[in-house]
DNA sequence: TCATTTGTTCGAGATTATCGAATTAAAGAA
DNA sequence: TTCTTTAATTCGATAATCTCGAACAAATGA
C-alpha cells in the first residue's frame, strides 16, 4: 500500500468541499470521525461495497477533508479539522452541528 | 410555463444541500442571489448552456435552495435564506462569508 | 512460505452531466 | 388574430462519474 495524495486543505475550493460532503456515505463519515476520533475504512463500514468505500475516501482526501496514514494492513482515517477550519472559518462547526441532530 | 416544485425545506438532508452547492456554478449563483438579490435566469448568466443552466436551477430548486416564480417571459429566482436559516441554523451564513473572500 | 486482513485497482453496467436543437409560454407588434 | 421576440424547459446524444464484484497488492502472523 503506498502513501496517498493529500492536498494543501488552501489550495481546496469550497465548491469542492461540499461535493466531498454531498454524499450521505461521506458526510457520515466525517461526522463519524467528528464525533469518535479517527479510525480505520473498516471500522466505519456503511452498507457499500468496499470497493466503493474506497473510493468514497479518495474523494474525502482529495478535497482535504480526511488524511489517512497507514498502519500495519490498515489505514487510519482523521479529519483535517483544524486546517478545515483555518481555511473555511465556520463551516465546519455549522455543518457538524446540524448534523448532530 | 408550468409552476415548479418546490419542497418543503424541512424535508430537505443536509447532504442534498451540500450536494446542490458542491458544483461552482451552482454555489456562484446562490451567493450572487444572497448578495445582489432575486433575480432571472438570464441576469445570472454563466459560461455554460442555457440548458445547463436550467438543470442546474432544477437541482437548486429540488434542494430548497431557490425559490422561483414566473413573471412574464422571465423567471424570478431567490435564495429561502429564511427556510434554510431554520433548517440548518449558521450553515448558509458560514458558507456565504467564506464565499466572499 | 502460506493464509489472513485491509484496502486499492480494474472492468462493466448504471446513473448523471453537458451540449445543441426543438419546444413551450408569455408579451408585444403588426 | 397572427407573427415575432424573449426566456426558459425538454429532448436526444455523447461524455463523465458512480457502484459493484473480481482481481490485485501490502503488511501481519501462523
Amino acid at each position: 500500500m503506498r502513501e496517498l495524495f493529500h492536498p494543501d486543505v488552501q489550495q481546496v475550493s469550497l465548491a469542492s468541499l461540499l461535493y466531498a460532503l454531498g454524499d450521505p456515505v461521506r458526510l457520515e463519515i466525517a461526522q463519524r470521525l467528528a464525533r469518535e476520533g479517527e479510525q480505520s475504512c473498516s471500522a466505519l463500514c456503511c452498507d457499500v461495497a468496499k470497493s466503493t468505500l474506497s473510493h468514497h475516501f479518495k474523494i474525502l482526501r482529495e478535497a482535504g477533508v480526511v488524511y489517512s496514514r497507514k498502519e500495519g494492513t490498515q489505514r487510519i482515517n482523521s479529519l483535517r479539522k483544524t486546517e478545515l477550519d483555518q481555511r473555511f472559518p465556520g463551516v465546519m462547526d455549522a455543518l457538524l452541528a446540524v448534523a448532530e441532530q
